[in-house]
DNA sequence: CGCGTATACGTGTAGTTACACCCATATGCT
DNA sequence: AGCATATGGGTGTAACTACACGTATACGCG
C-alpha cells in the first residue's frame, strides 16, 4: 500500500472524477437536447443496439445495478425506442432496440458526434486519447464489485 | 475541429467516464459505509470545511446546480454536520461546518484514506497521477457552462 | 412429484443531478 | 420614493444511481 494519499479530500480521485463527469455530461446533454435525449439515454440506446440481451446481462456489461438499468430503460421504452419483452425464461426480460430506436439513433448520432468533436477540439485529440487510456486502464484494473461476498 | 470522433458511441468519453465514476463511487462508498456516509457527502463536508460561503458561491466552486447543492446539503444539515444559516443578504444562505461536522470529518478521514489508498495500490501511484493530471487538464480547458447565454 | 435453493426482476427508499419556473429581496435609475 | 431589473434560493419534475428486500419462477435432489 502506498504511504499516503495526496491530499485529505480536495484531491479525492472520486470527487475530481465526479466533477469532470458533471461538466462533460452538461456538454453532451446541451448538444443532444435538440433531439430531446440525454447522453445517458443515448449511450444506453447505442449499447442496446449491439444486440438483444437480458436485463441482467445488460446491467452486468454496464456495471450498473439491475434496478438502476430497469428504471433508466423505462423512459426509452415509453418513447418506443427499446422493447422490454419477457424472455425465454419468463422471469427474465429481453432488451432490444426497436426500429424507431434505430431511427432515433441515426438522427441523434450527428449531435453526439458534434459533442464528442467539441470535446476533442477543446482538449486536443492527444489529451482525449490519454484520458481514454487512463480510464480504460482503471476500468481494467479496478474490481467490478467492491468485494464483499461470502 | 478533428476529422471524426473515434467510434459511434462505445468510445463516448462521457459514457466511459460515467462508468468509471460508478466503479470508483462504489469503492469509496463501500469503505465509508461503516461511518454511514457516502463519498459525495464526505467530499461535500470536506469542501465545506474550507470556510463559510454562500450557497451560490459553494455551488459555483463545485460547478453544481444551486438546487442540487441545496438538496445534497439537506441530509448533512439533518445530521447536524453543516449549518445553513441566513446570510448578511437575507436572501442568501451561509453554509458552514459545525463542530459535529468537524468531528465527523475526523472520524471518517481514515476510511476515505483507506479507499484512496486502495485505489492507488491497485492502479499504481503513477497511473493515478496521470489520471489526475488528465482530469485537471480537462477541468482547466473545458467550458464550465455549456455556452448558451444571451 | 415435492421441497429447498438459486436466479431474475420489481419496489421501496434514499441520495445525486439538473432544468424550468416562482418568490422574495436587493440594487440601480429616474 | 418608486419602479424595473437583477440576484439568491426554493419547488416541481424528471432522470440517474444503488442497496435492501420481496416475489415469482426455475432447477436440482430425494
Amino acid at each position: 500500500m502506498p504511504t499516503a494519499p495526496s491530499i485529505p479530500a480536495f484531491g479525492c480521485t472520486c470527487a475530481r472524477l465526479r466533477k469532470l463527469t458533471r461538466r462533460l455530461t452538461r456538454i453532451y446533454d446541451a448538444h443532444l437536447s435538440a433531439q430531446g435525449i440525454k447522453v445517458t439515454q443515448y449511450s444506453l440506446l447505442a449499447n442496446a443496439a449491439r444486440g438483444e440481451r437480458t436485463l441482467s446481462e445488460f446491467a452486468a456489461e454496464l456495471e450498473m445495478d439491475r434496478s438502476t438499468l430497469s428504471r433508466n430503460l423505462a423512459p426509452l421504452a415509453e418513447q418506443g425506442w427499446v422493447s422490454i419483452a419477457v424472455g425465454a425464461d419468463p422471469r427474465s426480460r429481453s432488451i432490444s432496440v426497436t426500429a424507431a430506436g434505430r431511427r432515433k439513433l441515426k438522427t441523434t448520432l450527428p449531435l453526439w458526434r458534434k459533442a464528442q468533436c467539441e470535446v476533442e477540439a477543446i482538449l486536443g485529440a492527444a489529451s482525449v486519447g490519454e484520458l481514454h487510456r487512463e480510464i480504460e486502464r482503471a476500468l481494467g484494473a479496478l474490481p467490478t464489485t467492491s468485494g464483499k461476498r461470502p
